[in-house]
DNA sequence: TCAACCCCTGAACACCGTTCAGTTCGGTAA
DNA sequence: TTACCGAACTGAACGGTGTTCAGGGGTTGA
């Protein structure tokens, strides 16, 4: 294949995953369908699967970049809390944590509604994403519990994450309980503030 | 209509619901099929419809079945556990909780699954089914925290009932990384007995 | 210039939930 | 018993998915 086909194909994988992230965010991962994004991309559904295995691949692909955004979004929030109480960071990055699914939500659905029972394995960059976000949490735990075994640190830190987690999750899900932002970090600062 | 046609419908009704409960625990919710379902049932698929306006009103009769087989066992845990601490009442329904997700994963994920925004608001059985759970919560909560304020004391069982339900989904979809229930009850443990 | 190559096209395929005209069946009145 | 009618039931057909693939057409290299 020539340098000019190979640009031309980063190209149209570049403009597909722009336009599948827009259509994610403004009418959710269901909305996303392969002959309106062709249409959008101005080439015909065929060309999607030269340039991606199929429709689970493209959304991975947004995904990926949906997880960087959020990484930073919370790592930015425990860097600039660096002088706070571990406890503080902790709330300063659940906080950052809500925020990123509140304003984009749909895209943040997409990370843990897509499909992955379908083929191999959980894609790398996916673990490496979850590690980072992990290791942002373990930090001020350790802190707060400077003499748990390294185990059992490491459960409490897959524990608290899936905590907030599961509290912005049906949070934001306005059929279960429906409650406005500051209520959530409310909820969040009850559990977290306990924990401390 | 007569009593006879009503009774062929209602016992077409049972069988549907059973059969689909059936296929969603073997095979997960994604797996049942229209066509396949009436061939089960021994009737065409149009019959069906006659039945339950759509695909999504029948996953909700076995959502509310399985509501109900939850919630039975969520009262039994907190029943049982009587003349235990509040904390540990706590402790025993969650870990309740996540026995009967742990048993029932594929109908238990069908509960949060299925597609409500669609039509209407959510049937009022949903939010009964769930005011029950949350009553069961609140009530150690408010002999831990006698003092705290009736919003506050509402706002923390949301918050700790999508804790252990975030830790419980998280813990769950790991099942294939080796995550075993033992693990799972441990994270919940760390959580509740920091909050009491 | 021109053949070999392969990207790109879009009709076609398999499968989905859902519909509906035609058929069959159940209940009722003659 | 018979005749009739409305409701239930049938299953092919409809509209909509994601995905495929033979063939047309642009690109490349000699």
């Amino acid at each position: 294949m020539s340098e000019k086909t190979k640009a031309r194909k980063a190209a149209l994988a570049e403009k597909l995953v722009e336009l599948a992230e827009r259509q994610i965010q403004l009418g959710g991962l269901a909305s996303l369908k392969a002959r309106p994004l062709a249409q959008d991309a101005g080439c015909a559904v065929g060309a999607i699967y030269n340039v991606y295995d199929d429709m689970t691949a493209l959304v991975l692909q947004v995904n990926g970049r949906t997880f960087q955004r959020l990484g930073a979004a919370v790592t930015k929030a425990v860097e600039s809390a660096r002088q706070d109480t571990p406890t503080q960071r902790l709330i300063a990055m659940s906080h950052a944590y809500l925020h990123f699914a509140s304003e984009n939500t749909n895209l943040w659905r997409a990370l843990f509604d897509v499909e992955m029972s379908a083929d191999g394995p959980v894609p790398q960059w996916y673990l490496d994403a979850l590690g980072g976000l992990f290791s942002n949490i373990a930090e001020p735990l350790s802190e707060i519990f400077p003499d748990m075994h390294e185990h059992e640190l490491d459960l409490m830190t897959r524990a608290l994450f899936s905590s907030v987690h599961g509290i912005v999750l049906l949070g934001l899900e306005r059929r279960i309980s429906g409650v406005p932002d500051d209520q959530i970090e409310k909820m969040i600062g009850q559990v977290l503030t306990q924990i401390g």
